[in-house]
DNA sequence: GTCTATAGAATGATAGAC
DNA sequence: GTCTATCATTCTATAGAC
């Protein structure tokens, strides 16, 4: 079909231009001339510029989101319904960094795209976002059933700040490299990952440890 | 003058609007009407859209960096040119956190319009916070003096995840309190502070205790 | 059903009178 | 320093060709 033709075309060409310039400077003009369509081919397969990037960005989404819950399942299925806490949290954040993360020139233009979404967050991408609690709470029952001692309010203190480390170093990766003069490495995924899930596994047992061998953590913080 | 009154109706205006209801749904006409001025006065006053809005951002930016900066120096006077990390963390966290957060109805119009400016992420906001990096320095400064064994690719990573613990609670406070169903309570902001300082007091220390006692660490790991 | 051409409404910016 | 009038550009919507 004709009609497919001329969607992808948008849908490619749109995802090229928000990746390189933004999504503030780039106009519905810009991309029907990269795409070589006619203007009100956009409004006629997508309805709006909203809804064009919406479209874009659930794409990208859903199939992050499904890598997300394929790890969760696969780990949760191991550990016969219970996965330790650190492979529940590589599973929830693992996909997006490595989605967005590695060597600058080796990145998709979906990579791309991604990283500057979740640097300028519009309206529709917002609107989106904020439909993801669902997702979310599947983590939290994982999560929950990794660590039964632990209260609901550090385990959501938990996932919040998981997404936090993950999320601000894609946003501030260059802002980062700068200040670290290069010695922070964002192309090792593998590295930053690992990172994260460390930090956010102490924030999530580090008391539980010490609560479970007072004297010894005592002893430990004294010296 | 009458100058300086129009230019003060214009920025109170301006940071209103933009608080309530977002960079993106408000035009200059929105704003001169609030402010009882024309519509040329905007670009007489400010030159542009971007710049207005560069100018409410560098104005709140200043006083926060000047609170961080006063809590940094008065904590490593008091300890003789070196501060305890988590007194630096928190120095670098809380005046953001406590300018941000506590009871909705209570915050300021100055509040909610860096809230909405750390949510939507305008380029003329952006521009300002790239050159943030000076302003960090001083920290990395102050924590390379207080952990003096530690790397600096640590350090760099402690700030950034502290960082990130900080803004990402910001920006995603309604999503927090919607998934946590109110369990994670972020009017009470000093508890949040001590939250984000903690878990960033251990990312950057907990490795170092580990290597320093590596049998006890090893014991407490296997079980 | 698919696409083109074109009109309409709204916005940021500016020139020039006062 | 202030204001009116106006411009260029943008997104959106629709009438009608193929």
């Amino acid at each position: 079909m004709a009609s497919d033709q001329t969607r992808t075309s948008i849908l490619a060409a749109a995802e090229r231009l928000y990746a390189d310039r933004g999504f503030g400077d780039v106009t519905l003009r810009d991309i029907v001339a990269e795409a070589n369509v006619n203007l009100a081919a956009v409004n006629y397969h997508f309805g709006s510029k909203d809804e064009l990037i919406a479209e874009l960005f659930v794409t990208r989404s859903i199939a992050t989101n499904r890598e997300r819950l394929h790890e969760l399942k696969t780990a949760e299925e191991q550990g016969g319904g219970r996965a330790p806490i650190d492979v529940i949290l590589r599973a929830l954040v693992g996909p997006t960094l490595r989605g967005c993360l590695g060597p600058q020139n080796q990145r998709s233009t979906a990579a791309r795209f991604m990283i500057r979404a979740s640097i300028e967050s519009v309206p529709p991408i917002r609107r989106i976002k904020n439909r993801e609690i669902d997702h979310l709470r599947k983590f939290i029952g994982a999560m929950r059933r990794s660590l039964p001692d632990r209260s609901d309010v550090e385990i959501y203190w938990g996932l919040n700040f998981a997404l936090a480390m993950a999320h601000h170093t894609i946003r501030e990766s260059e802002r980062l490299t700068k200040l670290s003069e290069g010695k922070c490495d964002l192309d090792d995924v593998e590295d930053v990952v690992a990172r994260v899930v460390s930090v956010a596994t102490m924030a999530l047992t580090a008391g539980k440890i010490e609560a479970k061998t007072p004297a010894r953590a005592l002893a430990r913080d004294a010296r």
